[in-house]
DNA sequence: TCGATAGTTCGATTATTATCGAACAATCGC
DNA sequence: GCGATTGTTCGATAATAATCGAACTATCGA
């Protein structure tokens, strides 16, 4: 696969990233991402078939939550933190009050 | 009409929150009530029908964003800033950073 | 080179939402 | 009470999005 196509910070949308966190699947990766750095496609998926599991990553990529990179056969993904934490403080630690 | 519900602060469910701000409209209606202390729904319409804008006030009704209150025959809307700063410190800030 | 593995992309189906006119409800002023 | 005004609700239609199997791509190891 050649490489995801990231937005910049300055590009980031809101609306769009609203949008991406209105899922509750999207939102349990990012709650997971949140807390490891970061992970596999296949190891966030609940049962979910890999189809979905990868329009979801999509939709957090192109929103600006979500990095993505390839490592051999496995793509490692990791949550955009530093860069929504400056331009959007107080985003993310909204997600996880939730559920700490 | 008859009182509105309103969700309790701990009741406000954040997908709920996100997908009532992923809509351009609704985004525009908070960021214009986050200046205004309170407004009605008419003075909000930007040339979008009456029926749509009780649809989008509705929305961010529900999830916690607005609060409405009847008044004669109209209805004063304001944002539930303190209960949503309280509950999520930074989301509201996030929503205003764009468009300041 | 042949599998096996990890994800992506395609395509079709279903489900959720948005949009907006028309009918309705509540309230105010006359 | 009669309009006029404000907004809600209903109902239909259009637009968006989620789901997921199947086919495909890329990479690694034997």
């Amino acid at each position: 696969m050649r490489p995801f196509k990231h937005p910049d910070p300055e590009q980031f949308a809101l609306e769009r990233i609203f949008h991406a966190l209105s899922d509750p699947a999207r939102l349990e990766i990012v709650r997971h991402l949140a807390g490891v750095e970061q992970a596999t496609c296949g190891e966030l998926e609940f049962g979910r078939p890999k189809s979905s599991m990868s329009h979801h990553f999509r939709i957090l990529r192109e929103a600006g939550l979500v990095h993505t990179s390839s490592a051999g056969t496995t793509h490692l993904n990791s949550l955009r933190r530093k860069e929504l934490d400056t331009r959007f403080p107080g985003l993310i630690a909204a997600v996880l009050r939730q559920r700490p």
